[in-house]
DNA sequence: CGCTTTTGACCGGCGC
DNA sequence: GCGCCGGTCAAAAGCG
């Protein structure tokens, strides 16, 4: 995994302060030490309302703790739902269809198709899907829409074509729609669709048609900074900049792994039905944190880092 | 000149 | 059957 990233995604939440005893210990100096520029002489010249400094410390530190538990939550939620879905998957739960949901909608919302619960592994290991292509995608088609309607029992083609979907922070500026991840692409085809003011571009990795790989890209209608990059398929043949099955995505100078594959922490964030309920807990939490999308992507970095990190260890 | 992107047309599934 | 919608096609334009 490449997670040598130049962009300083240090958890920058204060977290190195969150030591339990922080704020009281703290002597006044190094609290001046720590700050800079024009903070700094403010709290100089402040000197003598010692006290309302120390009630401001206190109220920053309770916050910087209730962001800790948040996030401390999050990852507990999600090493749940990583454990649960690890379960479900070596099951092959046959049942993970009729979970919830008898919608009625001819499709799902986009959100609901990216809660799909197929969607973790991008299928390095699983190489069966190549197999039915040249049976032209109609049939591809048929089983997307199969997974997508929830309409038939399950057959034993649910697993043949992999969908996954990976979460990739992005300028809103930006308006290619374009997620690297060390594969070729070529696109046919973009579409605004009804739920989401942004266009939806569909690309087919440049080796097809020998490779079946599909993806749609198209950003977030809650977060315009977040790129939503939806693959279908595996690719039977090796990334030309990318170990196969990593999603390499460079943002900006910074790269992230987003590693959908193996076993460890993932990055990228993804649904599943039986986890909507966390995604949802996590998603209201984030919003509840912050309205600044700077501070958001900031954030989504650096628990990124942080997630990386433990993976490692 | 060949490859990629753009974009309007077309197709098939689905709900009413 | 009709209209809506997402997905795909393919001709034209763009680009190196």
């Amino acid at each position: 995994m490449d997670c040598s990233s130049p962009l300083d995604i240090s958890l920058n939440l204060n977290t190195n302060s969150f030591d339990s005893n922080f704020p009281a210990k703290l002597p006044k100096k190094e609290v001046k030490a720590s700050t800079s520029g024009g903070v700094e002489s403010k709290w100089l010249v402040k000197d003598k309302s010692a006290s309302e400094l120390r009630e401001e410390l206190n109220r920053v530190s309770s916050e910087n703790k209730k962001i800790k538990e948040m996030l401390a939550t999050v990852w507990e939620n999600y090493n749940a739902l990583h454990h649960h879905l690890e379960k479900l998957q070596s099951q092959k739960s046959p049942e993970i269809d009729h979970i919830e949901q008898p919608t009625k909608k001819r499709k799902q919302d986009p959100e609901e198709f990216l809660g799909f619960p197929n969607g973790l592994s991008s299928g390095k290991t699983e190489n069966s899907s190549s197999n039915q292509y040249h049976h032209h995608h109609h049939q591809q088609h048929e089983q997307k829409n199969q997974l997508l309607t929830c309409k038939r029992p399950v057959t034993d083609s649910f697993n043949k074509v992999k969908v996954s979907t990976v979460y990739v922070p992005a300028d809103s500026s930006d308006t290619s729609l374009t997620v690297k991840d060390g594969y070729q692409w070529r696109k046919y085809g973009q579409k605004v669709t009804r739920d989401n003011p942004s266009p939806r571009a569909y690309f087919r990795c440049s080796f097809a048609p020998s490779c079946p790989v599909k993806k749609k890209v198209q950003r977030s209608a809650e977060d315009p900074s977040i790129l939503v990059a939806t693959y279908e398929g595996t690719h039977n043949h090796l990334g030309p900049n990318a170990s196969e099955g990593d999603a390499t995505t460079q943002v900006g100078s910074s790269t992230v792994t987003l590693d959908m594959v193996h076993g460890g922490h993932r990055l990228a964030l993804e649904k599943n039905k039986r986890g909507t309920m966390q995604e949802v807990l996590v998603q209201q939490m984030a919003s509840s944190l912050t309205n600044d999308s700077n501070f958001t992507a900031a954030l989504a970095a650096a628990i990124t880092g942080r997630l990386m990190e433990q993976s490692r260890t």
